[in-house]
DNA sequence: CGCATATTTAACCTACTCGTTTTGAAACAA
DNA sequence: TTGTTTCAAAACGAGTAGGTTAAATATGCG
């Protein structure tokens, strides 16, 4: 799996048992045994999709006695809300009609020698 | 891997390079060979990641002679948006950009299935 | 200390992901 | 038809994900 930030954001937010975790978590701390509870697996499962969690930034964890409470840390799913955004222009219905015309515009012009060229995305990086 | 539609979305989004492709479909339709380029991998590994962006609904294709073009579909994008709008109170306030977007959300797609309460998360759902 | 509670870690399993190379198939041109 | 281009599918391997059960590890109480 990729390990930059982004897609561990994703990859961790790609299981609904995880989704289900953070959701319950906006309603306040809780210990693992809390979170299992709802759950048809069984506790150390709970546990690893917590470590999942905390290694995507998504919760934090303290101790109340022997529990560990976790605590929803919401900043990445504002980076990915943030990476989302560009994206709102192609699913906004007033806009699409313009969209397929600038596209259509760029296909127009594919054999234009002065066309802007080569983003060289030898890397992986998607920006 | 879970085969809702919301985890395969995350899913398809928790690779660089699928993400890459999806930046790079924002400019316009693209054929394997043209998405292929930037990347240090062969030409059937980019042929199974259009495959996952298909299933996960984010591109569509069609035919142009002997290539297949790709095009992007951004309406998943805007149901990840929306999933992630209600932890907005959890990250700072202050962001007015983000604010709109999302209350432009609120305008374009009154229904939201995933915001159903009475938990009830028996069978893995979230919400 | 000895014990209970809550959670993590270890070991294991199955299935899937992501890459490869090789082969097959669709569309078209000569 | 034959060949070319473009892509998909098949087959394989290494590594990862997510589940289990069983053992180890804190923490607090008597």
């Amino acid at each position: 799996m990729a390990t930059d930030q982004l897609s561990l954001v994703f990859q961790a937010l790609a299981d609904p048992i995880r989704r289900a975790i953070l959701t319950r978590l906006t309603n306040g701390d809780a210990t693992v045994a809390e979170l299992a509870e709802p759950f048809n697996v069984t506790q150390p499962a709970i546990s690893r999709h917590l470590k999942v969690l905390e290694t995507a930034g998504l919760i934090s964890r303290s101790r109340r006695a022997t529990a560990r409470l976790s605590h929803l840390e919401a900043e990445p799913l504002r980076d990915v809300t943030t990476w989302l955004a560009r994206y709102q222009r192609f699913w906004d219905e007033s806009h699409e009609r313009l969209d397929e015309l600038l596209a259509a515009l760029q296909n127009n012009r594919q054999d234009d020698p002065d066309r802007a060229e080569a983003v060289s995305m030898k890397g992986n990086e998607d920006g």
